[in-house]
RNA sequence: GCGCCCGUAGCUCAGUUGGAUAGAGCAACUGCCUUCUAAGCAGUGGGUCGCGCGUUCGAUUCGCGCCGGGCGCGCCA
């Protein structure tokens, strides 16, 4: 992390000329443009506004004092104020020579790791998965992955929908309609069947409505038999759940859905009560935010005027849990929620009302949403016949056209193995052209762009590792992985590629910060160009001495961020496509 | 009505504390495979960054006001 370095040392120079600023803010970056070096600052410029200071001046002064002569050319001012770095090429080799022996491989991990219980993906039993669960289900992972990595202590929770009205409706159904053959076939299908079904009778016949009322409250109460098939329904979604998890590699620490809040609700409502920040409202408990402008239009209700509870009501009684170490006994320093867009307003409430409710808590909250999934046409994302698409569906799909275009640049693999590249590419795909947009974007969801070989995708990105592979399959017998090789940087190329291994740490932890994996993929598409360039223009395998072995280890650093910055993203890559 | 988000090339999108000539891919056009995977590379054309005002040495980025679109706003989650 050689910028942190020139960071540090810029920061101690500013403090040097101007003793009371503050130095946190004043960063390196690496430069917009090769030509202005390798990385600047330009947070000189402000500092000198915010004093009247010449900003020139201000810059010509704090680079007389700059202590880096060990890894920089001398500094020049530039422009209205920017200081621009140009590293030696000294200092270049060493950076790749310690990541080449083994060191960290451009990045480090957090000096303050926090424990980080990350809930995402969050879907409901009796119904399939679909579209609306993968966006969450893959920036959660993709977030869960990327914290690891910088060293925090993640817990991933799945709040399963596994509680609510829509069981009255259900058991109804099972006890009067169900088709056990069907339920055997496809278990999902059959309960959105019997859902369905009941649902459209509810609105013609009150009796079955009340039926429904009747058996929810008996399975509320207790009720064995209700407790059973609820039992039964949950077991039949969990299933389903594994599959869809495991075909896209990602894992839970712990499942703790709706219903294990239940026996927690009513302490939640009267603690609310008892301290005056919920109140009796319309026969309801509501809490108000008379003193929030953003809020003070939005009370949230945490009993219905029926007695009953709602998911503000589950919500606040799992982030309680949470804070309070949950069932894995730390407390955790942040707590993040990954949902759409539309629920902005529950989580502002939320995260209101537990401050109120535990103004001690030194725990971040945040709620990392994003936008919808649109079809082609703009409208959201359904199936020709207008329903929703089962998940499952999308991952077969995406495999499958995956493989056809496998089969038509290659055919001559075996097949077994071109399913390999096809479950690769295909599900790559779906992740990266959901994590390289702007998540808060709504996101057009099209075949075509996310399995297309150019531009910023997946198999792009696949493409340029497989052909470092390829390289070393093909010869490189003399490349020693941890060897101490000498880089001697010559050819323009390999200046540009080896910079930008640089940065890898940067992209990391910019994504960090944000939670904004879309900056790490676009990381991984410039440095997936810079490698096509300069595999364009050096020769590797025909290369000899000190060349040859500069270009061999470019190589497989180059291999090595691109597999760790995939992983990263939940995508598995392949020796060849 | 109030609140949140969005409006950048024909299309789909990036754009990192305000910073240097606003970037990709697709689509259009032009080159490059006897050379490590051409699923690639190089190049050309294409922009009043919705509109206006303001703050600033400097605004796609910040503030205010419009126009256009999406979503949300008490007993679903």
């Amino acid at each position: 992390m050689l910028h942190k370095i020139l960071e540090q040392k810029l920061q101690q120079a500013l403090a040097a000329v101007l003793p009371e600023a503050d130095t946190s803010g004043v960063l390196v970056r690496p430069c917009p443009d090769p030509k202005f070096g390798d990385y600047q600052t330009n947070a000189l410029m402000s500092l000198a506004k915010a004093r009247k200071m010449n900003p020139r001046q201000l810059a010509a002064d704090v680079a007389a004092r700059l202590d880096i002569a060990a890894w920089c050319e001398p500094v020049q001012v530039a422009g209205a104020g920017f200081l621009n770095f140009r590293l030696k090429p000294a200092a270049l080799a060493t950076a790749l020579r310690q990541a080449a022996g083994g060191g960290d491989l451009f990045f480090q991990k957090s000096a303050n790791p926090r424990a980080v219980v990350i809930d995402f993906s969050s879907p409901n039993v009796a119904k399939p998965m679909h579209v609306g669960h993968i966006r969450s289900t893959i920036l959660g992972d993709a977030l869960a992955r990327l914290l690891r990595l910088l060293g925090h202590r993640v817990i991933t929770d799945n709040h399963i929908g596994d509680w609510g009205t829509q069981f009255g409706k259900l058991i109804v159904g099972w006890k009067s309609g169900l088709d056990a053959e069907k339920l055997r076939a496809d278990p999902i299908a059959e309960m959105e069947r019997l859902y369905k079904w009941v649902n459209s009778e509810c609105e013609t016949d009150p009796r079955v409505l009340e039926r429904a009322r009747q058996e929810l409250v008996k399975l509320q109460s207790g009720d064995a038999e209700n407790l059973r098939l609820w039992r039964e329904m949950i077991a039949l979604s969990e299933s389903q759940f594994e599959r869809v998890y495991s075909r896209l590699g990602v894992k839970f620490d712990y499942r703790l859905g709706e219903s294990y809040y239940n026996p927690r609700l009513k302490s939640v409502v009267e603690d609310l009560a008892a301290r005056g920040i919920a109140e009796p409202s319309e026969g309801a408990m509501a809490v108000f935010f008379r003193d929030v402008p953003e809020l003070k239009d939005h009370p949230a209700l945490v009993r219905k005027s029926d007695g009953g509870f709602n998911y503000a009501t589950t919500d606040l009684a799992t982030l309680l849990f949470r804070w309070e170490g949950g069932s894995w006994g730390a407390a955790p320093g942040e707590i993040i929620y990954v949902t759409g867009a539309p629920q902005q307003l529950h989580f502002q409430q939320l995260f209101a009302i537990f401050r109120r409710w535990h103004p001690e808590a030194r725990v971040k909250l945040a709620h990392v949403w994003f936008g919808s999934i649109l079809g082609e046409d703009g409208k959201p994302f359904k199936t020709r016949a207008g329903d929703t698409v089962r998940l499952e569906d999308l991952l077969d799909e995406a495999e499958e056209r995956a493989l056809k275009v496998v089969t038509e640049k290659n055919p001559e693999l075996p097949e077994g193995q071109r399913r390999d590249i096809a479950r690769a590419v295909g599900l790559g795909s779906i992740k990266y052209g959901d994590l390289s947009q702007n998540r808060q974007s709504d996101y057009v969801f099209s075949w075509d762009r996310m399995l297309s070989l150019q531009g910023n995708t997946a198999p792009y990105l696949l493409y340029a590792y497989a052909r470092v592979r390829s390289i070393f399959r093909k010869g490189g017998e003399d490349f020693q992985a941890g060897g101490g090789a000498e880089f001697v940087i010559a050819a323009p190329e390999e200046a540009a590629l080896a910079r930008h291994l640089l940065n890898f740490g940067l992209a990391l932890d910019g994504a960090a910060e944000d939670y904004r994996p879309n900056f790490l993929c676009a990381y991984l598409y410039e440095l997936a160009g810079h490698f096509a360039r300069f595999y364009e223009n050096c020769p590797v395998l025909k290369a000899e001495g000190a060349e040859r072995a500069t270009r061999l280890a470019l190589c497989d650093l180059t291999a090595r961020v691109l597999q760790q910055g995939l992983e990263v993203l939940g995508i598995d890559t392949v020796e060849q496509m």
